[in-house]
DNA sequence: GTCTATACGAAGATAGAC
DNA sequence: GTCTATCTTCGTATAGAC
């Protein structure tokens, strides 16, 4: 595995993780820099398409990443606990950066016009999470249309919350939200 | 009225419309001056405080704006179907915008960072918003704690489904999420 | 691959004339 | 009040040396 290889997986986790503070638009390739380490000379080297290439890709990764951890939380609890879990790993998030840290993918879809192959990869990231999420509301007996309309209510109530929470540097909204998300899910699939 | 004041509210209108397609950060003040036909030279005697002030209160001025639209439909028609206007409403905003159009709000609850005074005119916004329809829920029998909560639900949801479709280009999850919610509160207060 | 230097544009903000 | 001109900073991107 060479060295370059790490310059070029360090940019993109660093960029995904800046997203998540300062919106794609906001983060510059200084800011990237500074927070990977990597050289700085070698930024169009690996991502020839500029900071759009890096967007798109920072995009897909976190993506992908939440897809995981998602997937991770859905093989082991039932949906109502998964979604518990949510609610700990994003009060987390924002805590630990006094609220300045949301959803990546969230940031790369509102800034959609400006980096639209980003807006791409969160349009993407998106449907994947709704379709984990459907599937597990299948398994427990719901209609595939109801699955899916619960489905795209728990990532939308849960993206929707933890904005309310940054804007209110409060948990409150997000607790509020998955408890109600939780019981709704309890009651659906009685 | 001196043709002073209709400057200024006609740039804090362009603002807010601007702010929900390119962010608070994406508008420039050559922006707000081509949308508004606000004169260029008068920026700093409005708004003192430069951009910082005219995002706060643009924020401040569609957050009661908004406000105002919500209470309408409460005033006029119960929970239920006072979602589902909601629904009609984003949907025109995002299929005449193309999906460029999101919630102005958002835009700003997402910058916090950079624009603290308008982050803070979002809060309050989120906050009024809760209050409006947690009133109509506690009317509709449910105790104040499931009606704050319904509230953040409701609030939360349709704020993420609109990030969801200006993601999809597609106004499904927002239909969806509408759908659920309303039948949510018939649900609950049944 | 990585460096330095630089081109080029756009942003916010200020100064001073009218 | 509004104009024009300008300062300063910062962004992406490119060129060419090593």
């Amino acid at each position: 595995m060479p060295r370059q290889t790490d310059a070029r997986e360090r940019m993109i986790r660093s960029a995904a993780l800046l997203f998540r503070e300062r919106g794609v638009d906001g983060t510059s390739f200084n800011d990237v820099i500074a927070h990977s380490g990597a050289p700085r000379g070698s930024i169009y080297h690996h991502f020839e398409g500029g900071k759009a290439q890096l967007a798109a890709e920072a995009t897909q990764w976190a993506g992908e990443v939440i897809l995981a951890g998602l997937a991770d939380a859905l093989a082991e609890d039932d949906v109502p606990a998964a979604i518990a879990r949510l609610d700990e790993q994003w009060t987390r998030t924002l805590e630990r950066s006094d609220f300045r840290a949301g959803c990546p993918i969230v940031a790369a879809a509102v800034e959609g016009d400006r980096e639209p192959a980003a807006r791409d990869a969160a349009a993407a990231a998106f449907a994947r999470w709704q379709d984990v999420l459907a599937g597990a509301l299948r398994a427990r007996g719901l209609t595939p249309e109801r699955a899916s309309s619960i489905a795209a209510l728990v990532v939308a109530g849960i993206e929707g919350a933890i904005v309310l929470a940054r804007a209110q540097r409060s948990t409150e909204p997000l607790h509020r939200v998955t408890g109600e998300l939780g019981r709704l899910v309890e009651l659906a699939s009685a």
